[in-house]
Formats: C-alpha cells, sequence, structure tokens
DNA sequence: CTAATATACTAAAACGATTTAGTTATACAA
DNA sequence: TTGTATAACTAAATCGTTTTAGTATATTAG
C-alpha cells in the first residue's frame, strides 16, 4: 500500500535529527564520502530516512539543478500503431533509468510542433526525442545550439547536423519493389504521401529506382498528409486504381495501407486476389488478412532501444562534446504469400 | 521560428522596469484590477512582457503553488490501439486547457501501477486518469483521501466510491451474445481474461445471462492477462477450439481476438467462413477482415471527452465538494455480414 | 608550542515564482 | 488639525532542494 506520505521535507529531517539541511542532503546524493561526513552520521540518516520513505520534492530539486527528469517523445500522432508501439518501449527504457516520458502528437504540422516546443521550453525539459515535421529544421536548430539534447527519428535534415535513428527507406523499398518485380508483377503502383521529407522521397527513389531498372513503368499517387478526411484520401485511391491497370502496389506507410485495403474491399473486391499488394510497417493484422499482405518492417524495439541510448548518452554529457550520432537501421522484409496465390 | 529566449525572470523584468516584482506577478496572474495596480503600470508591464516575449518558469511556480498543470493517463498498455486512441483525444483536450499527460502503461499489475503512483506522487501530478489494477483498491483510496483528482475508467472497484467513466458491459455483452443467437447460432464460446475486474465480469455475465435465456449451453475459456508469452495464449484458445465443436466465439477484449484470428488463420481456415465472430472494441481492421467481424464498438471520443470533463470539475474544485461522478456510456453493436454468410 | 592541515559539520544564498503583510502618499471627513 | 480610507506599490517570506563558502575542532608537522 502506498503510505499517506507526510510531505517530508529536507528541513523536517533535520531538525528531527537536530542536524543541518545540508548535511542530510550530502547523504542523499551520495557525497558523504567526499564532504567528509562520518560513519555514524551516514548511517544514521540513512535509517531515519528509510524509516519516514522519504522522497525529494522532484519540483524542488528540478528548479534548483535544471534538470527535470522528463524527456518528451514527439510523433506525428501516437495512437498510430507504429509510433504507440515505439512510445511503449521508449516508456519503458526511460523509466528504468529513472525519466519519465510525455508523449505529444505534432500531427507533422509545423505550428503545432512549434506550440509543443515552446511549451516544453518552459518546464526544463531534459530531452526531446522528436519526429519532426517538414519545416521545423530551424527550430530544431535553435534547440540543439542552446545545447538541449535532440534526437530525431523516422526522418531527418540533411542539412542539419543532428542525432538521429532511421531506417534505409531506398533500401527497403528497392528490394521490395525487386520482389514483386520477381514475383511477376510488371504494373505496380506506389501510393504515398505528398512530401519533401526524406523517409518519404528515399522510398519513393527506391522504388523507382527498381522500376526503371526493370524498363517498367511507374505509376505514382501522392496524397496529402491533411488530405480533406479520410474519405478523400479514399476517393483518390480509388480514382488511381480505376485510372491504371495496375498488378501490384507498394504503400509507403501504414495508414496509406489501411486505406487502400478499406477502399479494395469496397470497391475493387475482384482485384484483391490478384493484386499484389506491399506495405511499409508491418501490422499484426497484415498477416492474417485475406490476402496476406508482404511487409517491409521496421525493427520497433531496435529502433526504441537506439533512440535511448543516444538520448541517454546525450544527457549525460553535454551535447556539444561529441560527433552527433547518425543511425541507419535495416527494415525486415516479410514476403507473404497469400492462399489465393498458392 | 523559436526564439533563442535569454531565460527572463520576474527579477529581470522588475529590474528593467524599475518596479517590484510583485507588481509584475500581479499583473501577469490578472490580479491587477484587484490590488490596485494602476493602468500605466500595467500596460507598461504588458507591453515590455510581450516585448520579451516571456514565459514563466513552470517549475518555479509548481514548486510555490504545489499545481504542476500535468496529468497522468495510466492504462494497461498504451502500444494497444483501444487505449492510444482515447490516449491521443486526451492529449488534444488537455493541451487545450493548459494541461500535459503523463502517458505510462501498468500491464495490468499491482506493483507496476503502485511504483509509478509513487513516482508521481513526487512531482505535484495535478491529477490521474487510470485504468487500475485488480490490487490497487487502497492505493487510489489514499490518493482521493489526500484530496488528489482521480477518475478511473474501463473499470472500477465497486466498494470505492469514485469518479470513474465506464461503458455498459453486461448489457453489450447481452445484446451482442443474443444477436449471434438470433442469427442462428447456438453453440457459442466465450474467450475472456481470467479475473474478478468487473469490466471482464460483468461482459462474462451478459453473454451467460443470453445463452442462458435461450437454454444454450455456455462455453468459456478464461486466459490469464500475464499468460506466458503469446504463444501460450494462442495455445489454449487452439485448444479450446479443438474441445468445443463451436460455431461461433465473442472475444472479450480486442488483443484476444487478434490471438483468436490468428489461431483461425493458422489451424482451423476452414472455419473461418462458418464460425460467427463477434468482438469487444471495434478496429479499422475487423470491417475488412475476412470474413468481416461484428464488434461491440466503444465510444472512444465520448469516453475521453467524459473524462477530460470529470477530470476539468475536480482540479477546479477541491475533490471532497461534490459527489463523485459515475457515467456509464452505451456501446455501439455494429454487425458485419462477411461476404461468406451472405 | 605554533602553524598548517584535515575532519566534520553548517549558515545562508540560490533557483524563480507567489503571496502576506506591509509602506507611503493622497483624499476626505470630523 | 487629526484621523481614517483608499490607492498604488513593495519587502520579504515561502515552496524544498543544492551548493558555496564557511566555522570549529582535532591532528599533524616543524
Amino acid at each position: 500500500m502506498i503510505k499517506k506520505s507526510k510531505k517530508y521535507t529536507l528541513k523536517k529531517i533535520a531538525e528531527k535529527l537536530n542536524i543541518s539541511v545540508t548535511t542530510v542532503s550530502f547523504v542523499l546524493n551520495g557525497q558523504a564520502k567526499e564532504k567528509k561526513i562520518s560513519d555514524e552520521m551516514i548511517a544514521k540518516v540513512l535509517a531515519y530516512v528509510k524509516e519516514i520513505d522519504y522522497q525529494p520534492n522532484q519540483l524542488a530539486k528540478s528548479l534548483r539543478t535544471g534538470k527535470s527528469k522528463i524527456i518528451v517523445f514527439m510523433v506525428e500522432d501516437i495512437s498510430n500503431q507504429f509510433f504507440a508501439s515505439i512510445a511503449r518501449i521508449i516508456e519503458d527504457l526511460a523509466y528504468k533509468k529513472g525519466y519519465k516520458v510525455i508523449f505529444c502528437s505534432n500531427e507533422n504540422n509545423d505550428e503545432k510542433a512549434r506550440d509543443l516546443i515552446n511549451i516544453f521550453k518552459h518546464r526544463q525539459i531534459d530531452g526531446y526525442i522528436i519526429i519532426p515535421s517538414p519545416g521545423i529544421e530551424n527550430d530544431i536548430r535553435s534547440l540543439i545550439e542552446e545545447g538541449i539534447p535532440v534526437v530525431l527519428f523516422d526522418r531527418y535534415f540533411p542539412s542539419l547536423d543532428t542525432n538521429y535513428v532511421v531506417i534505409d527507406n531506398e533500401h527497403a523499398s528497392y528490394q521490395g519493389t525487386k520482389h514483386l518485380i520477381e514475383n511477376g508483377y510488371k504494373k505496380i503502383g506506389f501510393i504515398t504521401i505528398d512530401t519533401q521529407q526524406n523517409q518519404m522521397v528515399n522510398r519513393m527513389r527506391g522504388y523507382q529506382i527498381a522500376v526503371e531498372e526493370k524498363d517498367l513503368n511507374s505509376n505514382i499517387l501522392r496524397i496529402a498528409f491533411h488530405e480533406n478526411g479520410q474519405d478523400q484520401k479514399k476517393l483518390k485511391i480509388k480514382k488511381f486504381l480505376e485510372a491504371n491497370d495496375l498488378d501490384a502496389i507498394l504503400f509507403s506507410t501504414n495508414y496509406l495501407t489501411q486505406s487502400g485495403l478499406e477502399v479494395l474491399h469496397e470497391s475493387f473486391p475482384e482485384l484483391l486476389g490478384k493484386l499484389g499488394i506491399l506495405t511499409f510497417d508491418d501490422h499484426e493484422f497484415f498477416k492474417i488478412h485475406t490476402p496476406s499482405i508482404s511487409a517491409i518492417s521496421q525493427p520497433k524495439k531496435e529502433i526504441a532501444v537506439n533512440l535511448m541510448n543516444v538520448m541517454l548518452q546525450l544527457l549525460k554529457k553535454p551535447a556539444k562534446d561529441s560527433e552527433p550520432k547518425n543511425i541507419t537501421l535495416n527494415t525486415e522484409f516479410i514476403p507473404r504469400v497469400s492462399s489465393q496465390h498458392r
């Protein structure tokens, strides 16, 4: 049971033991030896502190030290399975090291992202793990210049020398497209988000290189991230499918795959058996979808672990000391043969 | 662009304007009129504060006022689609009111939940929105006794008079089971989590009442929440399906449905077309699954809005003032007819 | 025996806000 | 003229820590 903690403070402890606040503080912060506190004194303090289960006020601590033991984890949308899974792992890793995590969603929107950063700047946040929206390069830059630990992921700014953890998008996409081609598909469509952000640009490039290599046509549909509602997105996909007689599709992200599948089920059920479907970001349900859907799976665990490793290192040393860490991880290609294709 | 904020403080502002810190503070907190600050003074302060884009240090503020403007949102597992979606809505609502949200996962584990609460107790968290693990009734009670705003959801403790937001589990389950029966299914299985927590108990009761009403047998599989890994769960389901010649299944929660579907695909593909499948918690993918899966859908938006409403009210008034709010929302039954069933 | 050093501890400033209990100057009443 | 209100502002305490710059006593060196 949680104790009805009577709000102990250093001062009360000091009074009770008839010693100074300073001594208590030194003992509690492991500086006792260094500050020449006697062994009996150390024992006395530790015993009492244990007895009353004293927990220091973190706010006061933060105010004084400037460290909050909180890190921010900012993604496009925390309700997206992919981000939520990584968040869950980050949460665990952080808690083990005594950090709390504040999650937030920027909707890939610069203003929202800026607002959020601004809010957090006045809360002494210790570090930021961020999926940057397209136009906040300068904001990220100024965070870094102020010496605040920042790690980007999923995408980064080539012109900004930062810490980041990403995957090899181009290769993943190239490899996936090639796999489709090798399985006999010739008219392969690529459905992606209309953006200049490098993760998407690279995914597209991988696709393009693969199709051009085999002298195939590229068929690309770009959809705005903030397309007017889900229905507009689906309408665009529908028209794209009607206009192009495709035999396979590569979706550049999981939420597009979801919309795409819905369109197929609603409007082109006859295509479902024939179409080769490949998606970025695996999901449990792709495995049991009919037909099952091949996926380019991002290593969530590895991403999270790397993010936290870099972050923890930054939190130890002033950021400027070391070269920014640029980590590129490999994806896993998960081919799935649908029962219909057998 | 975010300004390279030169860490202004009340003191610096006061010095610059040649007035006292107190005056600045009064003006900024809207107490100017009440404290008889002259209009020119108010204008002067506001102008300067605007010019330098002053943002008060929230830690100092919190230390002094005891309020952190942070609320905790604790669920079983933040990577679960259902919880993540609610978290996303909560996030937005909270930010609009100037609150940040710290998400965390207790894994339905008392010790983890207690640890988390303990950590947060020393951070002056303003309020808690919690899915309680089975044995933390007393911990919740002591939080409440200390006057800290707490709202439970998804489940509650009948013997504890708290604020909570839940759904009418029994009715939802009853109605869903009845629907299966009316569609001709006679051997209906119920796969649930082995727990005494009331959300699950009620879901089971709804099922039982419905089958007994029609003199049908009940076939129940209980799986431990912390079953040894995903594979053990699936194995139990597999054995259950082998042992019982069912024609329909009701899953009491989304992650069980997922495991169940995997088992069906892997081991009993021939059943997929015949079996009636109904699940608690809707998911985009249930719509496009083959066969499509009927769902008892919880009103995520409504749940989130109600949670925040209650929380915001509690944050305004000392908790003890008013009677705890007990809110029970209705689910939506979404019947889906699979193409095979046509 | 004195000076220097080490040991064991502490007073008080600081972090940056809020808030209580003033102070001064002016206005008005008796 | 004195006393009381009121307007307009402020000094200083406070929240609970950390940390700097001590102090007092004991020990050692010369």
